[in-house]
DNA sequence: ATTTCCATACGAAAATAGTCGTATATTGCC
DNA sequence: GGCAATATACGACTATTTTCGTATGGAAAT
């Protein structure tokens, strides 16, 4: 029974949270540096936030020792869809297609030729059913 | 040159330009009678979400008659490319294809096999480039 | 052992978002 | 005219999120 809570991170949770997706364990300090090479905040202020997530279950800790171990409680395809889905509805109308149109249009972001196949063969798969 | 601010609606007010967007122009009460039927808000809280909305310039409106007419302010697409080119960066690690893979996986929202051929189509477009 | 460094805890201020009550004005109706 | 209905303006209260100062204590260095 996987009873995964629907959370609702907050922006900067989400900064974290791609962080130690990213690094799977870290302690507050590393998280920290990490964000600041982006944004420019105290440490105590990281701190914070980690141990209000912390309350929240959206990380786990380890405080066996003195400098906390931190990773993150939430799955990341998980959140990411969960999003994605909330996105969807309030912005795309309920069309995950509007949504992938618009994404793939999106001159910021382009994507490769690969990346173009890769999207290509998943929606081969899609057809199938 | 078109200097479109870059804006980043809250999430009361997307519901506000949702409803603007369908409708082109509407009074206050439209927009709230519209807000009340999936929310549950006084009149003079959505009144008062508009005219913030007004100030920040996110929307437009005549105010020469008594009740007085609005309508967005703001591009649909252009705004939800630059929300979707956020969501890219803050959860997606600026990978649209990562974005677009976990959309199209969505069991919420199902794209239908019309709609899967139309990015299809879209998707072969791109690749001419 | 004392000082310095670095970690967590905690409280509370500051910033942002959302809510609504009340005042006031205009319109239309009797 | 006077009353009811309905519109906007505006201030203030609540809730949430973000920020940081300060207290406290352990660890390491001298």
């Amino acid at each position: 029974m996987s009873t995964t809570r629907l959370i609702k991170p907050t922006e900067s949770e989400l900064e974290i949270l791609q962080i130690l997706w990213t690094k799977g364990l870290a302690t507050v300090r590393e998280v920290h540096e990490e964000l600041a090479k982006s944004k420019d905040a105290g440490y105590t202020t990281t701190l914070k936030l980690m141990q209000i997530m912390h309350e929240k279950g959206i990380v786990k800790r380890d405080d066996s020792m003195r400098t906390h171990i931190y990773q993150a409680a939430v799955n990341k395809e998980k959140t990411q869809r969960h999003l994605l889905s909330k996105m969807i509805d309030s912005l795309f109308g309920g069309s995950p297609t509007q949504l992938v149109i618009q994404a793939l249009g999106d001159d910021k972001h382009k994507a490769s030729r690969e990346e173009i196949e890769k999207i290509q063969a998943l929606l081969d798969e899609l057809k199938k059913h």
